[in-house]
DNA sequence: ATTAACACGGATGATATCTATCCGCAATGC
DNA sequence: GCATTGCGGATAGATATCATCCGTGTTAAT
């Protein structure tokens, strides 16, 4: 069981897009150069967040990406289920009505209790990410991974890359 | 992000090792034949149970597999990472220490934001599955899955099936 | 002692998913 | 027009999951 990269990629680049003026964009290309990702594949992934609602996209030669909405009304969830999809980690496949004891249909009334209580915990761990912004983590990572040279290379680097 | 189906196949069949009388036990097969699943295969699963001291296997002509303690000491959460292994989902690959604004080492004194939210949704994740024991899981199928008719079929079977 | 049944681990292959790249098309601003 | 950019489809390589097979060691019954 593992989350793919790409989420952990758009979850930074949300949260530099996040501290770009408003009407100001990055281009595909700037964004994987921010963090040296491979340009094509995360083009694939910023369309997915394009798709999903969470950025805009323009095309065109002044074209781009943005934030759809503020910062602080975009969650980790919501990033994670536009690049993974919002199908549940866990999949049950109901073998309690396969073998000598098959559950007759009417057994299987109630969803599985094991699928149940994965269910459950899926929903946790939604409610988990649910919680947190992009405006929280940009407020968190400002204040924890930014020291006064990163935070001014940051800012010469947006200046020259934004459009 | 998908859970292996050997997670599925596992919980069941420790709730139906779960109900076989102290001192008895069921082979490979038998289980594999209980919910019609490669035997082979299902046999590896078992395996990693063993290792993790899940279920206690015995060899030789009347060997198989028995819980190693009881089924309300034993929670989807041990299963799951039995099956899965105890790595996390969520991989940080610290992609903030690349590119032209990439944090310094002394920057990266604390975890990403990110990589943290991530954990403690998993945290959240980990405890609702280690709330549940396969002791539960019997419980709740016991009254809604079973049927008098399927309790019998299931009860021969075992009768017939048990070591 | 021989035999049959079983768990165990390694090796191997098939299938699916993830990662990555390339291409043609459509849209946009100069 | 023309360069730039996002978009989706096609393709291929890498990795993970699913599945099978085989040799070995162990156990109990004959």
């Amino acid at each position: 069981m593992r989350i793919s990269e790409g989420v952990e990629w758009a979850v930074h680049l949300c949260g530099v897009l996040g501290v770009v003026r408003d009407g100001y964009s990055l281009t595909a290309g700037r964004l994987a150069e921010f963090h040296d990702l491979p340009s094509d594949y995360l083009a694939k992934h910023l369309q997915a967040l394009s798709r999903a609602g969470i950025l805009t996209a323009n095309r065109g030669v002044s074209g781009g990406y943005r934030l759809a909405k503020p910062a602080r009304s975009i969650t980790l969830l919501d990033i994670t289920l536009a690049i993974e999809g919002s199908e549940p980690a866990f999949r049950c496949t109901e073998i309690r009505r396969q073998g000598p004891c098959a559950a007759t249909p009417a057994a299987c009334k109630h969803i599985c209790a094991i699928a149940q209580a994965f269910m459950l915990a899926e929903t946790q761990w939604r409610k988990a990410l649910a919680s947190v912004t992009v405006a929280d983590i940009i407020r968190t990572a400002a204040s924890e991974s930014f020291d006064r040279a990163r935070r001014q290379a940051f800012q010469d680097w947006l200046n020259n890359a934004v459009k």
